[in-house]
DNA sequence: ACCCGACTTTGTAGTCATTACAAAAATGAG
DNA sequence: CTCATTTTTGTAATGACTACAAAGTCGGGT
């Protein structure tokens, strides 16, 4: 895709086979992938591609902003191409982070108690709606996490 | 401490030496650290003490909802004693995590898009106040990441 | 007090994600 | 084409965390 080309120029970034595909797949899916996913995902078209590429690549691509890193929950670094402003939401049952398009109005001033603001980043966790397995009405054969009532924030990590 | 004792107990963990040193230290000290900050903290007073033990007690911990484990950015796990409601912001210059007490209303219903919510983060960086360098007026001598002008979010909201 | 079984701690070794580094390959200007 | 620069690659190193088994600790029953 031309448009791919014109992005990486765009950002000073020579575009290279690898860093094409890489940016490519990151625009097709918006998975949130990790590095290593990013890795096995390309192997089949570039039998060749190192590890070491995928990470120098996203790296840069981070410095020239044309990808936002995320660190959600476990410890776990995943890349994704949007930047537009978003919550994220980690099913704790299939793993799956989605993307919500509900706007916040939280802190959009610069600073908060002095403390200069330059991200901000809303991260939920729970049960995603095919997990929760909406076809019963009862909680009965929801996983026992899922049963759980709600009495305060931040109980509940897996 | 004698609370100390009470609180392992009160949830269901025999208070060892080593966990009723490790929770007295997360109460005392309230930086959200790392398990290897908590690990180097204690070896003067348990010159024998493990860093498996040191993660062995804040997994259990966390299991039994005395401890919350933070991933906040760079991909670093981080503990912390308090479990109510509240904002983080770490700063880039300085790396310290800061808590905010600003009330929040975001999603406090159980479920947003049909996604059961059991967990919220809200996780602000930027440039903490003492690192702004509140003395001077002008920008001329702030790092280079807090004179950059905020144009798009992650940030603010339009 | 002793014994025994269960729990806890410890150290080592292993895993996994990421980075450092240097050699090999590709690219591009002259 | 040639040479210098950039990019990619593979290996080795780092660092956080976990698995596992041996050693230590503790408490109840006798």
């Amino acid at each position: 895709m031309q448009d791919i080309i014109e992005i990486l120029k765009e950002h000073n970034i020579a575009p290279s086979m690898q860093r094409v595909k890489i940016l490519e797949y990151l625009q097709n899916n918006r998975i949130h992938p990790t590095a290593d996913i990013i890795y096995q995902a390309l192997m089949d078209e570039i039998p060749t591609l190192s590890k070491t590429t995928v990470y120098n690549t996203l790296n840069a691509f981070i410095e020239k902003g044309i990808l936002v890193a995320l660190s959600l929950f476990e410890n776990e670094v995943r890349y994704e191409y949007n930047t537009d402003p978003h919550i994220h939401f980690k099913c704790s049952i299939c793993g799956k982070i989605y993307d919500l398009d509900k706007s916040y109005d939280l802190y959009k001033d610069d600073f908060i108690d002095g403390h200069k603001v330059t991200e901000h980043h809303v991260n939920l966790k729970g049960i995603c709606k095919n997990c929760v397995k909406p076809t019963t009405r009862s909680t009965q054969r929801l996983p026992e996490i899922a049963k759980r009532k709600i009495t305060k924030f931040h109980t509940l990590r897996s």
